[in-house]
RNA sequence: GGCAGGGUAGCUCAGCCGGUUAGAGCACGGCACUCAUAAUGCCGGGGUCGCGGGUUCGAGUCCCGCCCCUGCUACCA
């Protein structure tokens, strides 16, 4: 019990969101609502990051101020987050002005404790004005840049404040090393490691060429006003967000874990903690580090044309079995593939048969044998073994290993079956036939009726809107997402009033064997 | 190129410090059952454990070489 502060990366305004933006805001729920399930204060940030040139670019080429650009993106992913049942509790957008005031005062304290970490550099290097950006050798090939070989790099000279990244080695690495949790799955870390390894170089911390930023607070010693360039600008949302420098901040600061993607590992557990530790200001809990949704294999990219519409993907079964799909068959630690084929497998197998058909055999049963009042009963070997998978699944959601969400769906699965292999061997529908055997017919549906309550609170991190109906269809008091983890073991329906719905994830027609089969 | 991880049933993967007939889920086949969304349960078929050497009484499991895949190798927000 405790505050929980959790945030995910936020997203560049320079298009619409896409399925690997929900994957990562997918997760990150499941894992706020587990913590609301076990009672914890949790505050779940996402937002926007709208600064930088590519926004500015991509306005003035639709006649439109950067602004009034960003302010129609940022409604489109709320929209989306809000259709996938996101939990966010605050939506943070790089262009407000309390985020603007908090990177100023977070240079501002860097230049107070540590002075010496930023410092004026010329930055020489080879500019594509293509691109509007400077190029690394490894994207120049024949003098010239790969993405516009018919331009000619040009070799740029621009004055900037640094920041002294490179005192920070042995610190980071001392992070890594005694807090092996501060940055997981162990295989992001090893690759940090090894770029500590390498040596860090400085980065630079403003920009003169374009002006769609935040100020940065310190001119240059001649005079000119420079833009903070990207980290300083994206990375502090997650303390901007707090209401940082205001007094309160601390209530919220540091953050539990900030949820990323692979691609960004180093702007989060390199950068970003340089940058708190040289403002005297506490580091995150951890980083996590997950993967990518592939596509038939591929990484879904505009360029190649493989791409997936959220809207379809959602369309074709709803947003819960779309979530747990995702969840389930991508690991959190690592990429997954999403193929329809596979969506319609685990649609079918995992969530209309194993799962929505045990839930509507246990409810008619006892509609039809205990007049639709679940009867009272003992605890027995079911319970036990559902109470050991329950303590499986919270260390995988907790953390502790890493944030296991695939895992922690493997292991509620598992009482799935056990609750459909328990029902085949004490068969209720034989003992209603027999008025001697009323007792142990109430045992059993009793005991289904504690396993399928169980579940539909398990099952609610990753499927709350099915979770809940299940809940309602058992009777249960409340909402489903108000009941704790720790009570769970001790739930008990006995005496709730069950009503049979319509089927939790009916089979459709058109994907069933029999109409496959000409 | 360097560093790291991986190549195990049709598919997705488990197999810790080497040890009896290599496992799970899905898919496939058969049987049972009827409470249920033709759902569920049980049984079964199916694998040269990337390739080639080596160590060992014994190797997916250790060592060497090779092939293939993936990630990282820093200024894109």
């Amino acid at each position: 019990m405790g505050k929980f502060y959790i945030t995910t990366a936020i997203d560049y305004a320079n298009g619409d969101p896409h399925i690997g933006h929900a994957y990562e805001k997918i997760g990150a729920d499941a894992i706020a609502r587990f913590h609301r399930l076990r009672g914890d204060d949790v505050h779940f940030l996402i937002g926007m990051d709208e600064h930088g040139q590519t926004v500015a670019q991509k306005a003035a080429e639709r006649g439109l101020t950067p602004q009034q650009q960003v302010d129609e993106i940022a409604p489109r992913f709320q929209e989306m987050w809000s259709r996938l049942e996101i939990s966010y509790d605050q939506f943070i957008r790089t262009t407000e002005d309390t985020h603007k005031a908090g990177v100023r005062a977070l240079i501002k304290r860097i230049f107070d404790n540590n002075p010496d970490d930023f410092y004026e550099k010329s930055y020489r290097g080879l500019y594509c004005v293509g691109c509007e950006s400077f190029k690394q050798a490894a994207e120049i090939v024949d003098g010239r840049c790969v993405l516009h070989p018919t331009r000619v790099l040009e070799q740029v000279e621009e004055r900037n404040w640094f920041f002294r990244l490179s005192k920070y080695g042995e610190f980071l690495r001392r992070l890594f090393t005694e807090r092996p949790e501060f940055l997981q799955p162990d295989s992001r870390r090893n690759e940090m490691l090894s770029l500590i390894d390498q040596g860090l170089e400085d980065i630079s911390a403003s920009r003169a060429r374009f002006a769609w930023g935040v100020p940065f607070p310190a001119p240059l010693s001649d005079g000119e006003q420079q833009t903070t360039y990207v980290w300083f600008d994206a990375l502090p949302n997650y303390l901007t967000a707090t209401g940082f420098p205001a007094k309160g901040y601390r209530d919220r600061w540091p953050a539990d874990v900030h949820v990323i993607g692979k691609d960004i590992t180093r702007f989060h557990s390199i950068i970003w903690p340089a940058m708190l530790q040289a403002a005297e200001l506490p580091l995150p809990r951890r980083v996590w580090v997950h993967g990518f949704v592939l596509f038939g294999g591929e990484k879904l990219s505009k360029t190649a044309g493989v791409r997936l519409e959220l809207d379809e993907a959602i369309a074709r079964f709803g947003v819960d079995p779309f979530r747990y799909f995702l969840l389930r068959e991508v690991p959190f630690d690592g990429d997954g593939s999403f193929t329809w084929e596979r969506f319609e497998d685990r649609y079918g197998a995992d969530l209309a048969n194993a799962f929505g058909n045990l839930a509507s055999r246990v409810i008619t049963m006892i509609e039809k044998y205990t007049g639709g009042t679940v009867p009272a009963g003992q605890a027995n070997d079911i319970d036990r073994a559902d109470a050991s998978d329950l303590a499986d699944y919270i260390s995988a959601m907790d953390g502790s290993r890493g944030y296991l969400l695939h895992e922690a769906l493997r292991i509620v699965w598992k009482s799935v079956t056990r609750a459909n292999e328990y029902a085949q061997q004490q068969q209720p529908w034989t003992l209603s036939k027999q008025p001697e055997s009323r007792a142990e017919l109430e045992r059993v549906l009793a005991s289904l009726a504690r396993q399928l309550a169980r579940l539909s609170v398990l099952v609610s991190p990753f499927m709350p809107l099915k979770a809940q109906e299940l809940w309602e269809s058992l009777g249960g008091p409340d909402s489903v997402s108000e009941q704790r983890l720790d009570a769970l073991t001790r739930l008990d329906p006995a005496g709730w009033r069950v009503t049979k719905g319509p089927a939790l994830f009916p089979r459709e027609p058109h994907t069933a064997k029999a109409s496959s089969a000409i």
